[in-house]
DNA sequence: ACATAAAATGACGTTACGTCATATACTTCT
DNA sequence: AGAAGTATATGACGTAACGTCATTTTATGT
C-alpha cells in the first residue's frame, strides 16, 4: 500500500526530527531545560503533533535511552566480533565503551536521567519493555563471554552462582565509571584522571582479581586488543 | 544572646521538619512527586516559609544530599576506625556501605538525583561548596588508606599516578553498585544477586587484582573484618 | 499600651505540561 | 472535477506547581 507507507515514512521522518531536537536540547540545557513547546517550534510543528509521537516528556527521553542502548549493543557486538580469547574480547568491550561514552555525552546524559525511577515510571509500557529487553540482551552478551571463558578454563569459579555476581559487578563498574565521569564534582575531585581509560583499566584489574588467565601482567591485553581494534577500523 | 538563639533554635527545628517531610515525600513519590506546597501543608506552615529556608526545590534536595554524604562520612570513619591492616579497613568500608545503602533507600535516592547536572545546577552555591568539600573529604579518607598500604608494602604500584586511578575506580564501583541496586530494571536483570554483598565482594576482587597482599585467597577478610565490626557494634 | 521590627502567609504572576475541539489537508467516490 | 468523508495538525485551554512579594500577623521593646 503505497499511500500508507508514504504516510508512515513521513511520520517516522518527523519522529526523527523530534528526537534530534530533543537530544540536542537535553544535551545543551539538561532535563529542566528540555521543553516540549520549544521542540515544537524548532521542528516547525505544533505541540499536539509531538504528543502524537510521545505520551509525555519522559517518554521522549525514554526513546532516546533506547537509542543509547541500541548504540551500545551495536558497538559491543562489534567489539566482541574481533575474535581472540574471551578475555581479549572482554577487553575489547572496555576499550570501545570508554571512548564511546566520552565522545557521546548526549547518550550518557539520557541514560543517566532515565535511571531515576520517578522519571522512568512515566515512560510508555512498550518502551519500558524494549528497554528491559535491551538490558537483558546486553547482559547476555557478557554472559556468553563468561561461559566461554569457563568452558575452556580461562576462568575458574568457586561456585556457579558467582557468575551472576561477576556480571553484576562489571556492569556496576561500567555504570559507575560513566556516572563519575558525567559528574562535575567528581571530575573535579579526580583532576588527573583519563576517564577514557578508567573503565578499561578497572576491568583489567577486576579480571586479574578473578584470576582470569593469562593475567594482564603476562599479556598486554590493552596493547594487543587496541591494535586489533584499530586494524579493523573501530576506535 | 538568649532571644536570638531561641529564634535560631526554632528556625533550625523547622528546617528539620521540612527536611523530614521532604525526605519522606521524595522516597515515596520520587522527584516528580516532591511538591513544595504539599510539604508546607504537611508541616503546617506556608509555602513562603519554606522558601525562607531553601531557594528552590532542588536546593532542598541538595541539603538532603549533604546529609547523605555526612552520614556516609560518619560510617566510613567508624569503619576505618576498627583498626587492622589497610586492606582490612578498606574491607570494612565495603562491609558497612553495603547494608547502609540497602537499608537507607532514601539516602540513595537523594544522591542519585543530585548527580543529574541540570538539577544540581540549581542548588545554592554554599551548599554546592559543602557537597564538593564532602566529596573531597571522602576521597581523602580512601587516599590515606592507600598511602598506608603503599608505605608498608601491602600494595605496590607500577607508577605513582596509578593511585588516583585506583581511587576513582573504587569510587566508581561504589557508585555503580548502588545505582544498579536502585534501578528496577537492573534488579530484574540480576534476580539472584545479593546487593548487600555486591560492592564488598567486588572490592575484594579489585584489591586482589591489584595484588594487594595478603590476597583474599590467603586471608578471609570478610569473615575477619565482619566479625570485628559486629564485635564493636557496627553492622 | 503603643510603636516598631521580624516573620508568616497565601494570592498572584509565570511557566510548562498535556488535552481536545476545531480547522486543515488529503483521499476516495461519483 | 467536485463533493463527501477521513485522517492529520493545530494551538487555545485547563491544570499544576514553582517561586515572589505585598500584606497581615506575631513578637519585641519602651
Amino acid at each position: 500500500m503505497g499511500t500508507y507507507s508514504r504516510k508512515q515514512r513521513e511520520f517516522e521522518k518527523r519522529e526523527e526530527l523530534i528526537l534530534e531536537a530533543g537530544r540536542n536540547m537535553l544535551l545543551e540545557k539538561g532535563y529542566l531545560g528540555l521543553n516540549m513547546e520549544r521542540i515544537a517550534e524548532e521542528i516547525e510543528y505544533s505541540k499536539g503533533t509531538i504528543y502524537k509521537h510521545f505520551c509525555c516528556k519522559e517518554d521522549l527521553v525514554g526513546r532516546l535511552m533506547i537509542e543509547t542502548l541500541m548504540k551500545i549493543r551495536e558497538i559491543i557486538l562489534k567489539a566482541v566480533g574481533i575474535g581472540g580469547t574471551a578475555r581479549e574480547r572482554m577487553t575489547a568491550i572496555g576499550l570501545v565503551l570508554g571512548p564511546f561514552m566520552i565522545l557521546n555525552p548526549g547518550h550518557l546524559r539520557t541514560y543517566e536521567l532515565m535511571r531515576i525511577g520517578s522519571l522512568r515510571e512515566k515512560v510508555s509500557p512498550e518502551k519500558l519493555e524494549t528497554i528491559h529487553d535491551l538490558h537483558h540482551e546486553l547482559i547476555s552478551i557478557i554472559e556468553k563471554l563468561l561461559d566461554e571463558a569457563l568452558e575452556n578454563g580461562e576462568l575458574v569459579l568457586s561456585c556457579p552462582e558467582q557468575k551472576e555476581n561477576i556480571i553484576a559487578a562489571g556492569w556496576s563498574m561500567a555504570i559507575g565509571a560513566y556516572m563519575v565521569f558525567s559528574d562535575v564534582d567528581d571530575r573535579h575531585v579526580f583532576p588527573g584522571i583519563d576517564f577514557k581509560n578508567l573503565f578499561p583499566d578497572a576491568l583489567q584489574v577486576m579480571m586479574d582479581g578473578l584470576a582470569w588467565v593469562p593475567l594482564s601482567s603476562e599479556r598486554d591485553y590493552k596493547g594487543i586488543v587496541g591494535a586489533r581494534l584499530r586494524e579493523q577500523g573501530f576506535l
